[in-house]
RNA sequence: GGAGAGGUGGCCGAGUGGUUGAAGGCGGCAGACUCGAAAUCUGUUGUGCCGCAAGGUACCGGGGGUUCGAAUCCCCCCCUCUCCGCCA
C-alpha cells in the first residue's frame, strides 16, 4: 500500500489551475520598483528579486499574444457562421474558400497557443516563488534578532529549587517516554503516557471550547493529507517542499502530503469560491496533527517536544473583507493570548522584523511563552495577516458591496491564521513552569475540571 | 476490489453539431401596482482573460481528439450516487 516518502527536496509541479497569480500583476507591473524594495526589506535573494522583472515582462508579452489570438478565433467564428450558411444555400465552393482560410488561421492559433502555454508556465512558476510584500510599519530588520516586543504578561515564577527541563520532569513522572518513542519512530518522536496523554488531550479540548464559547470560532475537522496545490495555496508549495512529508504514492491521482498545520486545509477551505460579504469574517478553529520534516534544523532543539516530527495543534483561521483584515488581526492575536492567560503561563509578544516574516505573511506576531530551565521566551505561535496573498493563490474571493447598494465586483479576500495554540510546547512550558520541589507538577485551575486533577505526582 | 447510473448557470432542469452564455422554472435584484405587504406584471440577474474604450475571446466536471464549427460525436482521467464484496 502506499508509504510515507522521504520529504523530497526537489519542487514538485503542483497541478496547474486557476489563479497563481501571486501579487497583483497590474500592481507588479504599474511600480516595479516598489515591489523589488519590498523584497529587499525581507532580504529576498537576488534571484527573488530578478523575478519581479521577468514577470513584467513576461506579462507585457502574453498581452500580446492573446490578442492575436483572440482575432483570430474572432475571425473564424464569423467564417465558421458564413460556412453554415453557404453550405444551406448551397453553394459549396464558396464554403470551401472560407474553410481553407479557417485551416490557415488555426494553424497559426496552435503556434500561438504553444508560445502562450510555455510563456504562462513561467510566468507561473515565477509568480509563484515571490514571497508577500511586508506591511510598511513591519520594523526594518534581519533575522529575529530585529524583532520587536510589543506586549508582554505575566510575571516568571521564582523557584527555590533549579527548575528542571520539560524532559527531565515529565521521564521523571513516568509520563513522557522519549526512549520508547524512538523504538518507534527514532529522534524527534514523543510517547506520552497517563496523565500526560490525558493532559495533553485535556488542551485540546480546552483550547477548541475556548475559542468556539467564548471567542465565536467554528470548529472543523478536516483531512490530515492533501494535494499538492492545496499547499501551493497557503504557500507552503512551491518553495517549501522539503519541509513536509510527501506520500510515495499519488493520492487520487495527485501528489499529496502530510499536513504541517491544520492552516493549509482550512485555509484552502473556501478556495475557487466567492463568498457573499454577509458570510464574513469566516472564524475556524481545527484541531490536527501536523508533521514537519524539519529539514535544516538538525542539532537544534534535539531533546524533548519542542521540535518534533508530529505534534498537535489547535490552530485559529480567520477570512475577511480587505478592510477587516487588520481588526481580525489584533482579534486573533487577542485569542491565541488568552489561551496563555488561561494558563497563566507568562509570555511576550513580539512584532517579526522584515526578515524574520516568513514568505507567505505580510505581518506577523509572535507569542512566545516562558520556559524557565532554558531562562527563554519560545515561540508557541505566529499570528500572520496574509492580506490577499493566499487568497490570490487559491482564488478564494468575496463579493464586495457595490455603488449603490448594489453587488460589486468579486475581489480578493484576506485570510489570517495562529496557533491557539501548539499542545506540545504548551505542554512544555505547563511541565517547566508548574513543577515543584518534590517533582509533581500542579495542574492549572483552567485545566482541571478536563483533567480531573489537580496535579500530577509520581505515581500517578 | 466488482457492476451500474450520472456530472449543464445560486438551485432545479431542457438542449437535433451551426445567432446557445446556453430554453423553461425557482431563487436574487430593480421597477410598476399598493397606505404598506402578499399576490400579479415588467425588466434584470455568471466568471476569467485581452483592450483606454467600443468590443473581442474563453468557460456546460478536467484533459485530449474529430470537424470549417463541439455542451452536443470519440478517447482518457476525476468526482458523485446505487448495488455487491471488504473494513474502522
Amino acid at each position: 500500500m502506499t508509504a510515507i516518502g522521504r520529504p523530497h527536496t526537489a519542487p514538485t509541479p503542483a497541478s496547474p489551475g486557476p489563479g497563481g497569480s501571486v501579487l497583483d500583476p497590474r500592481a507588479v507591473a504599474a511600480d516595479p520598483d516598489r515591489i523589488k524594495a519590498n523584497l529587499a526589506r525581507r532580504r529576498a535573494d537576488a534571484d527573488t528579486v530578478a523575478g519581479v522583472d521577468r514577470i513584467v515582462e513576461l506579462s507585457g508579452r502574453r498581452g500580446g499574444l492573446v490578442q492575436e489570438r483572440d482575432e483570430l478565433r474572432a475571425r473564424r467564428n464569423s467564417l465558421s457562421d458564413e460556412i453554415g450558411g453557404l453550405y444551406k444555400a448551397g453553394r459549396r465552393d464558396e464554403a470551401e474558400a472560407r474553410k481553407a482560410e479557417v485551416a490557415q488561421g488555426n494553424t497559426r492559433i496552435a503556434e500561438l497557443e504553444t508560445e502562450l502555454g510555455a510563456l504562462e508556465e513561467e510566468l507561473r512558476a515565477t509568480a509563484l516563488g515571490l514571497p508577500n510584500l511586508v506591511d510598511d510599519d513591519v520594523p526594518e530588520g534581519t533575522s529575529e534578532a530585529d524583532n520587536v516586543q510589543v506586549g508582554t504578561w505575566g510575571t516568571p515564577r521564582t523557584f527555590d529549587f533549579t527548575p528542571q527541563p520539560h524532559v527531565e520532569v515529565g521521564e521523571a513522572l513516568g509520563i513522557l517516554d522519549l526512549e520508547r518513542a524512538a523504538k518507534l519512530t527514532g529522534t524527534r518522536f514523543s510517547v506520552l503516557r497517563g496523565l500526560g496523554a490525558r493532559l495533553e488531550r485535556s488542551l485540546a479540548s480546552f483550547f477548541l471550547d475556548l475559542h468556539t464559547r467564548e471567542h465565536g470560532y467554528t470548529e472543523v475537522a478536516v483531512p490530515y493529507l492533501v494535494h499538492a496545490r492545496i499547499a501551493e495555496g497557503t504557500g507552503q508549495l512551491p518553495k517549501f517542499a522539503g519541509d513536509m512529508f510527501r506520500l510515495a504514492e499519488p493520492l487520487n491521482g495527485e501528489t499529496t502530503y502530510l499536513v504541517p498545520t491544520a492552516e493549509v486545509p482550512v485555509t484552502n477551505l473556501h478556495r475557487d469560491e466567492i463568498l457573499e460579504a454577509e458570510q464574513l469574517p469566516l472564524q475556524y478553529v481545527c484541531f490536527t496533527p501536523c508533521f514537519r520534516s524539519e529539514a535544516g534544523s538538525a542539532g537544534r532543539d534535539v531533546r524533548g517536544l519542542i521540535r518534533v516530527h508530529q505534534f498537535h495543534k489547535v490552530e485559529l483561521v480567520w477570512v475577511t473583507a480587505p478592510e477587516d483584515s487588520d481588526a481580525a488581526h489584533a482579534s486573533l492575536v487577542r485569542h491565541a493570548e488568552e489561551g496563555l492567560r488561561r494558563l497563566e503561563l507568562p509570555y511576550r509578544s513580539m512584532l517579526l522584523s522584515s526578515g524574520d516574516t516568513s514568505f507567505s505573511a505580510a505581518r506577523c506576531i509572535d507569542l512566545e511563552v516562558w520556559l524557565p530551565s532554558q531562562k527563554a521566551f519560545r515561540e508557541v505561535s505566529s499570528c500572520s495577516n496574509f492580506r490577499d496573498f493566499q487568497a490570490r493563490r487559491m482564488n478564494l474571493r468575496y463579493r464586495p458591496p457595490g455603488e449603490g447598494g448594489k453587488k460589486g465586483k468579486p475581489a480578493f479576500a484576506h485570510t489570517l491564521n495562529g496557533s491557539g495554540l501548539p499542545l506540545g510546547r504548551v505542554l512544555v512550558a505547563l511541565l517547566e513552569n508548574y513543577q515543584q520541589a518534590d517533582g509533581s507538577v500542579v495542574i492549572p485551575d483552567a485545566l482541571r475540571p478536563y483533567v480531573g486533577a489537580d496535579r500530577i505526582a509520581l505515581g500517578d
